[in-house]
DNA sequence: CTGAAAGCGCTTACAG
DNA sequence: CTGAAAGCGCTTACAG
């Protein structure tokens, strides 16, 4: 990687014969070296390196067994530079939270494993007027190969129209279908909700309170609309009044919980949209002095390792964020011609925080 | 970035004085079209680009007004195969919290902003026998710039040895000087350990419990240290007896609290090495009846995202773990020729789980 | 201070 | 099924 080697450029026959070769193999072999080794031109080698089916198969062998043996790997960079396309993967998140995030790039190296892809990350603001330009940028200049979108900048269709226009692959992960099957990856937040409802309803819970997520986020509006559909379902009307609008944030579940227990009748069990915010509704009951889970029943979502460090621990929803990682980056690896949408269901986490009310 | 401009090829006169060009721009600007477009050569524009003094002030001034005209950057992967090496910076971890990891990405980010280098991810398994191999690969294929190493990556001197041979650059954020100043950036733990153990003798406790980080982390021994050394300074010997070898992990927290609560006399307050593990002290005395901070003060460390959620609320002690990534990334970056040693102290915050003893 | 030639390690387009 | 030539967009080494 360092220092050039000067034996590269010695004259020689220009149409060898397998040969044996100086072993001092400094600097990296190169499609050169294998092509002279196999005794085929270097289209040759390339061919077999694409998978081209225009190679007999005893040459491929051939050559094949050269490249191991050599332990040969492409240069990504001057494929990147010949075929206009970097073998680089983007992932573009706005903010949620932290844990997520890492689970996200360990399931798209999951899907990178053993290929010649990186993973490249872009952080970025969507409230902020020139993030799609940023992106822009990003996917342009190292002219990546495809990027995964997360929510919530996933859910701005002016990002994937910008990246259609510049002919850019990706996938969205997102609570609804908002795509063809093959730009993305459905989470079924939804239907989370639905079961929260009909898990509480089981406990014998009937007066319910919800603080939902902030409305610009799609999964906030399909985690409330879930919880509300559910409960319908098992007949129980959610009151409009115990349902607090919250912002993802612990501040927004101590104020929303503060709100929906001074209601009466005061409710027996609260579903945060998200862990954040179910923390938040730890403080507030904690400090009206209600205890969690004889006075209160708490479900929150996400399961984030704050979760389970709350005392009592939390009930929560978990999506296999890894998981989903994993199989939109394989997605967005894969020829176009998948015609099946993939979707995901989390599933609740029951621990402490919840039980039958008093 | 998808169609081959047609136009490209076109025969013209070799050596062309500036003249208006067609506006068709269809494909990215490249140094060839700077280049006929100033009238000089694409080796001067390419000096240009890189910074070369060896171009006349007038020259320079023109060639970087067509850049900036024709919205021109360099392509980073034609300049990554020239130079044999790429414009990636990669992040190396091993399992630090996500939010740490997460506010290292941004600082990365941060130093990067506006240049041409992107940040690449490599999350690996320090433990793992070939993780040292796994490191090499993610360097050389992809020819990386140079890497930032975390802990507890970043004390491992195979690694760092291994880098070395093969040329790479690297940056090395450890609580030991155990690089040249060049290839590392100091945080002092221990420094935060003296000030956690100062500031609960000056609260008026005397009878103190620790619970340490697993000892492969030298942040762990730094930190534990530092706060015996501290009280010492105060005149208070922190017996050995309480001091509990934790694991970083909740649960441990939670067995050295019921240890260390479990003794006579109990201590009043409990400095934990991490947030995780102070969690765990909360569930441990909470399910004793034990109030906090009433009964029992408790320090934390890292001041992630849980210590302000938990409630009462964690004191901590705070890193400033984006601008430390912006630091080093900087130090990475940079000329060869720095000499002082670059050293971030984390501070505590106090919150609400510290007061005097009763 | 400036440039023509050769090269980085691959692929595309064409020809056979 | 295979290859020679030209090219991707830059830089190095050399010459002036």
């Amino acid at each position: 990687m360092t220092s050039k080697p000067t034996s590269r450029k010695k004259p020689r026959a220009s149409r060898a014969v397998p040969m044996v070769v100086p072993t001092e193999v400094i600097g990296k072999t190169t499609i050169n070296d294998i092509a002279r080794l196999a005794g085929v031109s270097k289209k040759t080698v390339s061919r077999v390196l694409n998978n081209s089916p225009l190679v007999r198969e005893d040459t491929r062998e051939r050559v094949r067994a050269l490249m191991q043996q050599r332990s040969y790997e492409p240069d990504p960079q001057a494929r990147g530079l010949a075929f206009r396309r970097s073998f680089l993967v983007g992932l573009v998140f706005d903010n949620p939270t932290a844990q997520y995030i890492v689970n996200m790039q360990y399931g798209v190296l999951d899907a990178l494993q053993g290929s010649s892809f990186e993973l490249v990350v872009h952080p970025c603001d969507s409230r902020s007027a020139g993030y799609i330009d940023g992106v822009r940028r990003f996917v342009t200049q190292q002219k990546l190969f495809g990027v995964i979108l997360i929510p919530r900048v996933s859910e701005d269709q002016a990002l994937a129209d910008m990246l259609t226009e510049i002919g850019c692959r990706y996938v969205r992960i997102a609570s609804i279908r908002l795509d063809q099957p093959g730009h993305m990856l459905q989470t079924q937040d939804r239907l989370a909700g639905v079961e929260d409802a009909h898990y509480l309803e089981s406990l014998g819970h009937k007066q319910l309170g919800l603080i939902t997520g902030p409305k610009r986020y799609r999964s906030a509006i399909e985690r409330g609309e879930g919880f509300s559909e559910g409960l319908t379902r098992r007949g129980i009307a959610l009151d409009p009044r115990y349902v607090y609008e919250g912002g993802y944030t612990f501040e927004s579940g101590v104020a929303g919980a503060e709100h929906l227990l001074s209601l009466n009748p005061r409710p027996t069990a609260i579903f945060a949209c998200n862990d954040e915010m179910a923390a938040g509704v730890y403080k507030a009951a904690l400090r009206m002095g209600l205890s969690i889970p004889g006075d209160l029943s708490v479900i929150g979502y996400d399961d984030s390792p704050l979760a389970s460090q709350l005392w009592p621990s939390l009930t929560t929803i978990r999506l296999p964020v890894r998981d989903v990682g994993r199989q939109a980056t394989q997605l967005l690896l894969s020829e176009p011609t998948q015609t099946a949408l993939i979707s995901v269901t989390p599933h609740l986490v029951v621990r402490d925080s919840s039980q039958p009310p008093r």
